[in-house]
DNA sequence: ATAAGTATTAGAGTATACTCTAAGTCAAGC
DNA sequence: GCTTGACTTAGAGTATACTCTAATACTTAT
């Protein structure tokens, strides 16, 4: 197809791509995750392999539990560049530290789930 | 304490055990996550040690993705008695492969995180 | 030329899980 | 007796992340 030679993708294409409606993407445009999408003369959204790409990093760090608004911030910084790498890290750090005490605390709510179903007859109410 | 012989506990008491706010436990009595909560002649609310004991699994469910209305349903399942137990099992079993499932994508997520500190300059845009 | 289909926008609506307010009851201390 | 403080309620408000509606623009097929 034409926009795979281009690396130009409309909304449906991305909806393919990602699985994200149509709705969810044109909210993270307008919320500021998307500084750098581009636009045909037309007004459509056109987005690139690298637009696909942050998309799929956004989708990371939402999926582990950083907000919305945090992302956007993120995405700021991108957009400024170098000046702001160590700011990033740092972030990106904090994130990864947020992510391994979920892991603990899932791993822990797995030990409990685990022993509820050797145990169910301990949860009725007496 | 008087409290802690008789096994009764106000709800100032439980929001020093368990971190939760007042706000928060009452909300969950009405929601119907307590069913059995007593109160005393002045309708105020007494929980027992067995009550702590839920919150703890009804936090645990939470914390591990449950939502509240499942939560609901599954403490209205433990009120009815043994004669639910195997649809129980099927619902911690099921929780059990989500728990499974969030740990799986959370490392994935932590992969591309630690990948994206390696590459920190490869997130500015150009 | 007109209907179908896909895109746009601002802004309203929804679901979840709280979080708070206002008005009231009750017991204890001064 | 009266203030203080802890509890109660119904219901309103908040934050987050969508999700949808209505009006409009544009392209393509008949």
């Amino acid at each position: 197809m034409k926009e795979h030679i281009l690396n130009e993708y409309t909304i449906k294409d991305i909806v393919c791509k990602t699985g994200l409606s149509a709705y969810t993407l044109r909210y993270y445009d307008k919320i500021g995750l998307m500084p750098t999408l581009k636009r045909n003369d037309k007004k459509v959204r056109i987005y690139t392999n690298e637009d696909i790409c942050r998309l799929e990093l956004i989708c990371c760090l939402k999926d582990s539990g950083m907000s919305l608004k945090d992302i956007a911030r993120f995405m700021d910084m991108c957009l400024i560049g170098k000046e702001t790498n160590d700011e990033k890290i740092e972030l990106l750090k904090q994130h990864k530290e947020s992510i391994i005490k979920q892991i603990d605390s899932l791993n822990c709510s797995l030990q409990i789930v685990n022993h509820k179903i050797n145990h169910i007859d301990d949860l009725n109410f007496k």
